[in-house]
DNA sequence: CGCACGATCTTGACGGCGACAAGTAACCAC
DNA sequence: GTGGTTACTTGTCGCCGTCAAGATCGTGCG
């Protein structure tokens, strides 16, 4: 039973909420119910979080710090269709993440620690692109990252149902952008 | 003041609800609010629509259908590209329909009216790019479509904002994927 | 050793929300 | 002009997030 009050408290909360939010949709967050299935009151989350925003800018900037890791990694293979691969796999295995990362309207945009996050996760896409050098580098960026993040949107609001696996699917439209040497 | 006995609830409502999404947000819309502010109780939206989902559900038909007979006229022309052009004007255009369009998660996605309306306004996407003969077709959907959705919802979350014309740059984005013969 | 203090969590209450059941008012057909 | 159907209202419920105030815990200082 160790008690929450060590520390573990705001850990569980997000990963609860971020359970939740996978499973039923942003919609159906309710920090009571998450309150209520963890043994805490249903205001235990404000010395964390302050409020409901404060809990999803917390998920947001997490998911911004797992990402600029992934495509990090993806990047130093030096293959930069391999960062976009990363950036749907990404979306597909941390699917709550990623939702509210996106969801500006429910963020608290100002917030220094989301505008640091976000800027260390999408290093790795801008420099990828720049990198190659193309006649028309905004159009490049907003293409390549365009298209791995509409599938990943699509795939994860069910909108798109790739016949195969869904990696395999985002390397072939990234090919057909960034064709190989 | 003609007294809503004579059918205009119903639009009024759809109106005020896009009107309201596209400002604030989707989290911002409150039935209640919208009642009151068109001067009825706060249950009327129930004879018409159910339930706050059912309202949902009827702004996602409006915007397919929408987004179906402007696809449409854009296929009119022959150019593959000014159908994905189409795509993320309707975006803009209509932020509110395009946003509850695909938020899955808020729908009721068996009803037949929605499924109607979803298969017709994609069927010019499909269609368009069927006709091109690829040497992977399913990629090449993919491709087109992921990346006109992913430009739109990154621009209409604040995402992405990019230097010039949205429509422009989606044109140069589409050039890159079906280079012009 | 004990006590004060700060961090953590609880209690209780408030207003706003969507859903529901039951009732009323307007229109239309006959 | 009356009966029935359609359109809306009233009142209530439970759930939600937020807030103010208070209880508990554990750490460090005298």
């Amino acid at each position: 039973m160790a008690g929450y009050h060590h520390g573990n408290l705001r850990d569980a909360i997000l990963a609860a909420a971020a359970t939740t939010i996978a499973r039923d949709g942003i919609g159906a967050l309710s920090l009571r119910a998450i309150a209520a299935d963890l043994g805490v009151s249903h205001t235990a989350f404000r010395r964390h979080f302050g409020s409901r925003e404060g809990v999803l800018n917390a998920l947001a900037v997490q998911g911004n710090r797992l990402l600029a890791a992934e495509l990090h990694a993806a990047a130093a293979g030096g293959e930069f269709i391999d960062v976009g691969v990363a950036y749907v796999r990404f979306a597909l295995a941390h699917p709550a993440h990623f939702t509210v990362m996106f969801r500006s309207d429910l963020l608290d945009n100002r917030d220094p620690e989301l505008v640091a996050a976000r800027a260390e996760a999408f290093a790795p896409l801008r420099e990828g692109v720049a990198a190659k050098k193309l006649d028309d580098p905004e159009a490049a960026e907003v293409t390549g990252w365009g298209v791995v993040h509409g599938i990943a949107t699509l795939v994860l609001s069910g909108n798109l149902r790739p016949s195969g696996d869904v990696e395999s699917l985002a390397r072939r439209a990234l090919s057909l952008i960034y064709p190989n040497p």
